[in-house]
DNA sequence: CGACTTACTGTTTTT
DNA sequence: CAGTAAGTCG
């Protein structure tokens, strides 16, 4: 601690001073830590140390007096990693960690925007519109346009848009040919509309940040001049995941010094559905001549067998640089590879193992479960439910919350007047009788006089347009948002914000309603209120909130991690469970058939990030049949279970799985596919028959015999042995909704329950 | 205008 | 199956 202060206050004399950040680093690492001048490109496998080298790095620039800290521009993807990498650089540097331009592009580039502005005609407070207002707005635009909104749904529209948007091309920049008959090729006439739309409200999408910004720097040479003569050294996290637009960006700032280090690898880049351009890290080399490659290749994090099975698998792919992790570790415990019957026996049988690692004194906290899409999640967390196994869900996204939103649409509607798609979420909401046609007259009443619907409905509210009843809700709505917007100079925002979820009503909106989830909205909406407190403005946590999508994933002690392949990039647990192996899940049909080979491979990297996130122990699991939308379907396990080598793997047939001819591995699609393979020797029934069961029970909506002859009813008092006491709020099949004293509500099996 | 019914459609999602 | 979005009726 003591030579971390001593040196923040002495920094000339630090290139030759004691560097701990330079202590225990391997070859490699210390080769891409000391390569101060020129190009960079450090390829990082998983586990390789990344984050380290990263910030020492950094510390090493300062250190050596190479660049200022404010001379340095630091990227991430992540807010999260943005912040592990400040504390860690102000750890070793100290406090001059703050100069560093360090951030997310979106957070780097949204400031710069803001500076910029009305260079490409917007206001300084314009206002950052998720995905949820871009959909919306693109609606109306598709309505107006007389497109067939089935057949070009605005969610569709949105994507060909944000992916241009991500290539860095503005609407004069998108050629006819890219077009296509998107939208009966009208998309690129949508495109332009839609960037004049925005404008008007003074706003932007995630993409247009990045965008605008390159509009700024390419067109105003000194605004470029400014930024480059400041920015002398930039350093890129997670370079396999940038698009093009960021890769301009990128360039542009870089200049010609060409001082950037880019660190990532390429066989971790998964994103490129979101518009990331692998290309990007393929291509470094021959874009930037000169370039220094280092290739982190030693892995810290797991045994011989994890790694020989992950390189196995991404050796697989075609388009890679290559690279070959070794480790010092021992070969540790093969993977295990277990069949299941249906999806209800996996997740049964992967929880009963996680049981028995914590009877065996395991931490639940170093487990995680991680599958392929979201949808699957709901098996395992019912089961979770029913044994009471602590859980957490990573990605259940706060922010994007109904009743979140909405109160932002509130906030946002007092901190900026002309927000209109703020305006018309929440105008009738509670509902004030405010409906289609009231919107429609102030809707053009705003297009006449070219104002914001909240100054439409102002004027409108002067004539006799509206209905007496309407007229009158509408000046009263509109009276308590001017009270409100006076308030923000005198009251503090939290304050503020629990007074006008209060007086509009919407608190009491949610909390008449008798929907059984309408008690944790109430939660959620003090929760935000809550966390308000931590920012100096409204309008600091409205950018917050803009940009900071992540709620609090702050990991507890004691709860397993259930997530999907994507989120668990960067992360890493002692055990790994991925369930769900099977061809049409993962690899997911959607993808193959949308990008063909190219998705393969990128689905294969998944395997090869969620492999490498194990330390010590990977589960792997394929169920033989699997109910997909409601129908019972049979699976075939997924072709990469036979890229998985032999000798690291222990191919674990449980349950009755023996009829599968000895595994994945020998038999062919055509006998997996047939689900009479599955049934002969297994001690459950064929699907249908307990499906029958279970649709018999859930036919009597409200009693329900349990085998142990208890029967519960709505109003019920009961105990559980996890959650405690609590009232039976809903019966559904064997499925209990209670709603605990402690615990809140929860679905609970009624075998766990039992009448004090 | 709003409550109710029927049809449809289901990935991944750092910001 | 289950959640939503559009459509219909009072």
């Amino acid at each position: 601690m003591m030579a971390i202060c001593d040196f923040s206050t002495n920094m000339n004399v630090s290139a030759r001073s004691h560097r701990p950040w330079l202590d225990d680093l391997n070859l490699a690492q210390r080769e891409a830590v000391q390569a101060l001048e020129g190009p960079v490109l450090v390829l990082s496998g998983a586990g390789t140390g990344k984050t380290r080298v990263l910030t020492a790095r950094l510390a090493e620039l300062v250190a050596t007096d190479t660049a200022k800290p404010w001379n340095i521009l630091a990227v991430t993807f992540t807010n999260k990693a943005a912040r592990e990498m400040k504390m860690r650089v102000a750890n070793m540097v100290g406090p001059m960690a703050e100069q560093v331009w360090l951030g997310t592009f979106h957070a780097l580039a949204a400031r710069m925007l803001r500076r910029h502005a009305d260079l490409v005609g917007l206001k300084p407070d314009f206002t950052i519109l998720d995905v949820d207002d871009q959909t919306r707005l693109l609606k109306q635009m598709i309505e107006a346009k007389d497109l067939d909104a089935k057949r070009w749904p605005a969610r569709m529209l949105g994507g060909v848009i944000s992916r241009w948007k991500d290539r860095g091309l503005t609407p004069d920049k998108v050629g006819a040919a890219e077009a296509g008959d998107v939208a009966n090729g009208r998309i690129r006439e949508i495109y332009v509309d839609y960037q004049a739309r925005l404008l008007a409200l003074n706003a932007v999408d995630f993409g247009d940040l990045l965008l605008h910004v390159l509009t700024i720097l390419q067109t105003h040479p000194d605004v470029l001049a400014k930024y480059q003569a400041r920015i002398t050294h930039v350093m890129v996290d997670e370079y396999q995941d940038t698009n093009v637009a960021q890769y301009l960006w990128l360039r542009l700032l870089t200049g010609t010094r060409h001082n950037l280090c880019c660190v990532g690898d390429d066989d971790q880049s998964i994103y490129g559905w979101r518009g990331a351009e692998v290309g990007n890290i393929l291509k470094f080399e021959s874009d930037f001549a000169g370039t220094k490659t280092v290739r982190l290749e030693e892995n810290y994090r797991s045994t011989g067998h994890i790694l020989a099975a992950a390189s196995a698998v991404i050796a697989h792919n075609e388009t890679r640089l290559g690279k070959t992790l070794f480790t010092a570790a021992e070969e540790g415990e093969k993977l295990r590879v277990n069949g299941y019957w249906d999806g209800a026996d996996e997740a049964r049988t992967v929880s009963s193992q996680i049981e028995r690692m914590m009877e065996e004194g395991g931490d639940l906290s170093q487990i995680a479960v991680l599958v392929r899409a979201g949808f699957q999640t709901r098996e395992f967390e019912e089961r979770f439910i029913a044994i009471g196994l602590p859980y957490r869900v990573v990605g259940a996204k706060f922010y994007e919350r109904a009743e979140i939103r909405d109160a932002i649409a509130y906030f946002r509607l007092i901190a900026q007047p002309a927000d209109d798609l703020a305006f018309e979420r929440i105008v009738n909401l509670p509902k004030r009788g405010l409906g289609a046609a009231s919107l429609q007259a102030i809707h053009i009443q705003a297009r006449a006089s070219q104002k914001p619907l909240m100054a439409a409905a102002f004027d409108l509210i002067e004539t006799d347009e509206l209905r007496p009843a309407a007229r009158t809700s509408l000046t009263e709505f509109i009276r308590d948002v001017k009270r409100w917007r006076d308030a923000v100079a005198s009251m503090h925002h939290a304050d503020l914000a629990k007074m006008v979820l209060d007086e509009s009503g919407y608190t009491r909106m949610w909390q008449v309603d008798k929907l059984p989830d309408a008690e944790g909205r109430l939660e959620n909406l003090t929760e935000l209120v809550n966390a308000m407190q931590e920012f100096d403005s409204l309008a600091g946590f409205l950018e917050h909130i803009a940009l900071v999508m992540d709620g609090d994933t702050e990991a507890e002690n004691g709860e397993v991690t259930l997530m999907t392949l994507h989120a668990a990039k960067g992360l890493e647990f002692d055990t790994i469970f991925m369930p769900g192996w099977e061809e049409g899940i993962f690899p997911s049909q959607r993808t193959i058939d949308e990008n063909g080979a190219v998705g393969l491979e990128e689905e294969r990297r998944l395997a090869y990030v969620g492999i490498t996130r194990a330390r010590k122990l990977v589960h792997i699991s394929y169920a033989g049949s699997r109910r997909i939308h409601g129908q019972w379907q049979s699976a075939i396990p997924s072709r990469f279970l036979q890229e998985l080598p032999s000798d690291s793997i222990i191919e674990d047939n449980v349950q009755g799985m023996q009829a599968m001819g000895g595994g994945f591995g020998r038999a062919t699609p055509a006998e997996l596919a047939d689900a009479s393979h599955f049934g002969g020797t297994s001690g459950y029934g064929p699907g249908w028959r307990r499906m029958a069961a279970r649709q018999q029970q859930a036919s009597d909506p409200s009693f329900i015999a349990q085998d142990s002859g208890t029967v519960f009813a709505i109003g019920d008092r009961v105990f559980h042995q996890k959650f405690g006491m609590g009232n039976v709020i809903n019966v559904d099949g064997d499925k209990l909704e209670i709603a605990f004293d402690r615990a809140g509500h929860k679905k609970v099996v009624s075998g766990f329950v039992s009448k004090p």
